[in-house]
DNA sequence: GTCTATAGACTGATAGAC
DNA sequence: GTCTATCAGTCTATAGAC
């Protein structure tokens, strides 16, 4: 037993109850008794309930977030500091559905974890998505310099329906399964990958062109 | 003082309750203070908090899909029972985000309070938006309808797309707001309506159009 | 650092008098 | 139908042994 066994047995133990059975129905003490420690570390170690959940996701989140950053700046240094506009949805959504969605990802705890957070938003995750917004700005700027005529409000438009897409497919995935009956393939990670950002490129008025010219794009055909 | 009053005061006061705090925070003493009855009154004519919260969902949601249908009928008879695809998605996903969003509705209990339910996603709240499948699947049928030669998976992928954009722009308002410096006008509802709707019709493939021919629309332009 | 033991406040739910 | 009183369960927090 090294000096923080402890710690990683409770985190380990959390993630995989919240997993399975979602944040309401699982209690501090179902906690410990899964991980095998007292009732009193949880205190020790993360300060309150609260906390632990806190800190499962947020370590989580960074390294998605880390992974989004690492594409992206892959693309844009191909591109010689202008990555195409479908390159930087990809870097977007992937690393998200990639992480959540899949036929062995979906089993992990981790994974489960993540759409249990986004589904549940109990308040601890709440506030710490509401941290998130520096981080959507740099792709909103990498999406600038990917269309520089389109109007800023298009853009985050865009960006918000890019990923409003990619997290309701991880939300209601099983509702989609059922509605469909099976023929949405939801473990076809990377064909919904390129569906979700075929779909945006349009929304954003074009092929993935440099220039977009017209300010207008596909939105507001009026009725 | 009829014969329910203290139900409907206990109704009233827990959705404004929760519109105003979430649920996490509102206890069943909160509300009872506030409704100025006893605590055992809301066992008494609920059951449990729980069956508490679910009345007071199913009554909002069952009142959008009487007026989601109502709007797709009167789509449909318009065009002698085949709606144009925009009308459908229009009926889809217009009364949701009116009864949501706009520069009135946003104050008011009710919607406060279905916008909670949309974040937080509480246990009651999640078991009956999974038998929402049926109402679903008859916009699907009208889809269908609408654009014939289309695959079927092609539909479910639109229908799953329309709703994903309505409700992640009513979950995440505030965020797109700060986001976009206020640039993204979220009081202009129908604005907002048939921005969602043009593009739910660019990822079905199509310019509205009655027949598709081709079985591979937008989406699937490979990497 | 980890544990036992326990305190104190709060929650949802219920039995039983009226 | 409405009330009082009370239950068992939860959470946070801490004192003190090891």
């Amino acid at each position: 037993m090294s000096t923080d066994s402890t710690r990683t047995a409770i985190l380990n133990a959390a993630e995989r109850l919240y997993a399975e059975r979602g944040f309401g129905d699982v209690t501090l003490r179902d906690i410990v008794a899964e991980a095998g420690v007292n009732l009193a570390a949880v205190n020790y170690h993360f300060g309150s309930k609260d906390e632990l959940i806190a800190e499962l996701f947020v370590s989580r989140s960074l390294a998605t977030n880390r992974e989004r950053l690492n594409e992206l700046k892959a693309a844009e240094s191909a591109g010689g500091g202008r990555a195409p506009i479908d390159a930087v949805l990809r870097a977007l959504v992937g690393p998200t559905l990639r992480g959540c969605l899949g036929p062995d990802k979906q089993r992990s705890d981790a994974a489960r974890f993540m759409i249990r957070a986004s589904i549940e938003a109990v308040a601890p995750i709440r506030k710490i998505k509401n941290r998130e917004i520096d981080h959507l700005r740099r792709f909103a700027a990498a999406m600038r310099r990917s269309l520089p005529g389109l109007p800023d409000v298009e853009i985050y438009w865009g960006l918000h329906f890019a990923l409003a897409m990619a997290h309701q497919t991880i939300r209601d995935s099983e509702r989609l399964e059922r509605l469909s009956d099976g023929k949405c393939d939801l473990d076809d990670v990377d064909g919904m990958i390129e569906r979700i950002v075929a779909v945006s490129v349009l929304a954003l008025g074009g092929n993935a062109a440099t220039d977009a010219g017209d300010t207008k794009p596909a939105a507001r055909r009026g009725r």
